[in-house]
DNA sequence: TTTTTTTCTTAACCAAGATTAAGTTTTTTG
DNA sequence: CAAAAAACTTAATCTTGGTTAAGAAAAAAA
């Protein structure tokens, strides 16, 4: 009987898909199966639809949000309504607006799925708690932090020094398989272009062949 | 005489301004006099002349830098020649290329001085030591990855979504000690436009008034 | 201070990319 | 499967911002 339940709690567990998370966290860092432990203890799960919102403009940002399958985007509307993407998240990603998360005020983007989506949630205030208790943990999110730093940096300056089309060609080389699933219009989003020019643009350079 | 020794030791090293560095420190974390003596004897110290280089293109980041007085900038220079500048770093800042200092590889950016320059250097290698002996530096430099995170964040919704004029606004409001200090053109390459047009559009904001 | 270098301005012309609009294809949904 | 919605294409026209060039102003260096 006992069996049966463990059984279950465990299938239960790998349905959550915690274990991408510590997965990702054993890339960086070594932790017990006992911090592993307290750390999903503090962990939740939730699904979302394709076109559902995680956050609208506005909203605070209470929780640090994971991907474990699907994909997120986050994006701002601008007072043309046009959308302006920030970030795509595929599963073994996070995402979110930082400063929303730090200072705790309303933050400027919206989050929603771009596909059916599962991610995992670990509350703000709880992450306080982690670091405290596990300060190994604050190892694995500088890293984490820096990292996405790096990319940035790079995304910026592309974005001052390249022309359309290459920031289109870099899209591509980046993230193949986000090329494939994605329509169009919303990589012209995050390169930062409308869709008809990114229409025209991949006319002629096929035009040229 | 050994007073006349530890005198000059202070001298030097409030000359050397570590303190500006260990009061940033202080502002997010608590350490203890011993863990300041001990950062300390990691650092060093540079004087940087206007026009100065501290790293060029291809260059590998083997140190954390900390402005303690005038202001470095980084920038890249594109295939025609244009400079596109990532960022200004006055005095209390950090600076550096991210990519570059995480995978130790060549880095993209040059970094130069805008102004005669002050700054404490932090050995890559040295850092890891660090963080080995004072975990708590970790949550420092988390913190301070997090925050440039959220600027850049921000700036690259800006580039986005804000017609040319308005992305000025925002650095002259954001930077206003800056904006005093740069030469146009420097604000231009900031903003992603070229001086000539920088110099249209404040022309044509001026005749409105 | 005077010479040299850098920065700023103005203006004419040019190009990358935006806008508008209409028609077509693809995807989603009922 | 049919209808509706979303995405894509094409083309004409417009706008933001780039290019080139030359002179003026300011700053740096000698």
């Amino acid at each position: 009987m006992l069996n049966f339940v463990l059984l279950n709690l465990k299938l239960y567990l790998s349905e959550m898909n915690y274990g991408l998370l510590l997965q990702s966290i054993a890339k960086h860092i070594t932790i017990t199966e006992a911090e592993e432990q307290y750390i999903v203890s503090l962990l939740s799960y939730k699904k979302i639809k394709r076109k559902q919102f995680l956050f609208r403009e506005g909203d605070v940002h209470k929780h640090a949000v994971f991907v474990t399958s699907g994909c997120l985007r986050s994006y701002s509307i601008d007072k043309n309504g046009f959308e302006h993407i920030l970030q795509f998240a595929p599963s073994g990603w996070w995402i979110g607006d930082m400063q929303s998360m730090i200072k705790q005020e309303p933050g400027m983007l919206y989050i929603d799925a771009v596909d059916d989506t599962e991610i995992i949630l670990v509350q703000k205030t709880d992450l306080q708690d982690i670091y405290a208790t596990i300060p190994k943990l604050e190892r694995f999110f500088r890293i984490l932090a820096e990292n996405a730093l790096a990319t940035y940096q790079h995304r910026l300056i592309d974005n001052l020094s390249l022309p359309a089309i290459e920031r289109y060609q870099n899209f591509c080389r980046q993230y193949p398989s986000l090329t494939e699933i994605l329509p169009q219009k919303q990589v012209a989003a995050y390169i930062g272009v409308t869709p008809e020019f990114l229409s025209k643009m991949l006319g002629k350079a096929a035009a040229k062949k």
